[in-house]
DNA sequence: GAGATCGCTGAATCCGCGA
DNA sequence: CTCGCGGATTCAGCGATCT
């Protein structure tokens, strides 16, 4: 059950630093943090990926697996008891309301699951990560493995947890957000990279993935700890949302590229970090205005996502592709064979050259309705 | 580690009866089958948790149901007793080269996963059944919960498994399948209903689920055991796809609701059945046959598929480059500094002006052999 | 310059038979 | 059991290079 915050705890809170990256052990870390500080904790912890022999791709180009001396376990034993630490560490620093994200894969999601729950934390969701471009199973002996799962917990199954459903909502085109997210992998210019061009670390997250986690269940000011903080995924999206963050990374290396990382972020702006996490949902936009202001021409063509589709613009705002007309949703979902589809991110049109989602001119009409 | 199945062993699984559903606790019914008798499990086990239905323990005592906040943790250990108990009876059964699967919800599956790799169970994918038609969440307190997750995994660590990957690459539309699926809600007719209207059941399960179960990882004629049965998908499925099933169902109403829609399946047409092959299953030629064959000639010059390679066939069927020779995959790897080549498809020749692969000859030669 | 092509890469428990 | 070796196996996206 929740308890009150004492007022000795709040002093100790104030006496806390924000924005910082702890060098060190992250649960020693913890357990000199003040008890009941943290609204929320994001962690990504190793795998324990018990990987064995090299693997290649079929032209013969060797796969750069993790291989990282922080992901070798003994045993399962041996990872259960690691993981029922820092979780215990992690939970004593959660504010009564306060709740939980942990990421992982079959390999060792399972265990974080079982641990969360016999440690006193209670279950909200799961929450699957859906890769839009996953790597393959080279050797046909699988399923591609195309997902990673996040769980989502409150501290006390009494908990006041933080959700922010309204602009879920909103972020899924007005209809509930569901618990299959589907996000691309961190790559290109996102991607860090070491000055020699290798990748910075092995496992850098997308920071859309911490952006909707954040929106979901916290708070602009809200403090978000991450005891594997690596590069710093989570203290990027906290600072441009405006939360504050508290990052334990035992890895000088990475250390050094998130601080250089941080350095560069600038915070949203203060009205528009309040909006995506206000109750009210995001001006509705039709897609016909899009039309009608001139920036889509009735006849100009979309092209799909994945470039498998096009459909022609119609006067009112509806699509035609062969066959099917409808709504940018309905004609998207009919040509994937989908049951739904999010027209606004699924639909691109060209400009310049590019190819460019017509959410973007959803933006930037919405810019223009808050003037 | 698979171990060879015994003439005793043998023996008792000629007298399993196919097809059939036992009445009683699946625990004890397990524990009175074959061992090394089944070649796939599959399993829906109760979600339970909050005790709302009846626990057993190992030994098949109800557990008094505890549902106060205090004694979760006690009933999570409940859970898992049995969770462990029906997995060890189930893991018996198993031929070494078998396999299983469970279905499970935030509720459960992470004490199944971690009661499977515990128990010995190596897994292979964990799989997200992603719901097209999920019901909404009507508080608005939490995501939709729009999944439920599947836990595919061997018997051992070195199992040979069923995959029929060029089957499930077909299912979707050419491109290796996904560790994620999406597939309705069994509604409709296929939802079986009481006398009265209501549900004969209130977690059936959608048959095109068990569906792409039984193609991915059972062959025509295996014999698929469901401890759960409830009102009988599993057995529908198997008997339209010509497995054999074997369920186990502790309530008189499923069992009869199940038994009356198993008498109405029909088995599809048996070469329907026969799923795409691998060319792994394919009979083996060797090179030198093509030579001996006269369909190429010793002393004749092949050239690699990039143009950058060539080499000269010898009459024992090996190859000479410049400084190497061995066979067609040793110099096609040598030449290209590779860890490995596949030379069927890395060496052409030439034949009326065109550059060919050597495997369109290997093909011609497998095509003789059917005959 | 625009479009086509090529190369690279991503949390991966990734072969199987015969000697 | 190990060892040797034949030979089967990849999707999406980005960026650089080529036509």
């Amino acid at each position: 059950m929740p308890k009150k915050q004492s007022g000795q705890t709040g002093a100790a809170v104030a006496a806390l630093d924000y924005d910082v990256i702890h060098a060190g052990d992250c649960i020693e870390v913890m357990q000199s943090l003040p008890a009941e500080s943290i609204d929320l904790i994001f962690a990504d912890p190793p795998y324990n990926l018990q990987l064995k022999g090299e693997l290649h791709r079929p032209d013969n180009s060797r796969v750069d697996a993790v291989d990282d001396a922080w992901d070798r376990f003994a045993s399962f034993e041996a990872y259960d008891a690691f993981t029922r630490a820092w979780l215990t560490a992690a939970r004593r620093l959660l504010k009564p309301d306060g709740a939980i994200w942990v990421i992982g894969s079959y390999h060792n999601v399972f265990r974080l699951g079982a641990a969360l729950q016999d440690g006193g934390y209670w279950l909200l969701n799961d929450v699957i990560w859906r890769k839009s471009n996953p790597m393959p199973n080279f050797r046909g002996k699988r399923l591609t493995n195309a997902h990673e799962t996040l769980i989502w917990a409150a501290k006390s199954e009494g908990s006041k947890y933080t959700f922010n459903y309204e602009a879920m909502k909103a972020l899924n085109d007005g209809v509930q957000m569901r618990s299959d997210w589907t996000i691309p992998l961190c790559t290109g210019s996102e991607r860090l990279k070491t000055a020699t061009g290798e990748k910075a670390h092995p496992t850098q997250k997308p920071e859309a993935l911490l952006h909707r986690v954040m929106v979901a269940s916290t708070r602009p000011g809200d403090v978000v700890l991450d005891p594997f903080f690596g590069t710093g995924t989570t203290g990027a999206v906290a600072k441009r949302l405006r939360r504050r963050f508290i990052g334990i990374e035992r890895e000088a290396d990475y250390r050094a590229v998130a601080e250089a990382r941080l350095a560069a972020i600038r915070p949203t702006d203060s009205e528009a970090v309040a909006v995506t996490t206000s109750k009210r949902a995001e001006p509705r936009v039709a897609f016909g205005v899009l039309v009608e202001r001139g920036l889509l021409a009735a006849g100009e063509t979309l092209v799909s996502m994945n470039g498998r589709h096009a459909a022609r613009i119609r006067a009112d705002g509806t699509l035609v592709a062969s066959e099917v007309r409808g709504s940018i949703h309905q004609v998207g979902a009919a040509l994937e064979g989908a049951p739904s589809c999010n027209g606004w991110t699924y639909w691109h049109f060209r400009r310049d050259g590019a190819i460019v989602p017509i959410d973007f001119l959803r933006q930037q009409i919405r810019a223009e309705m808050q003037e």
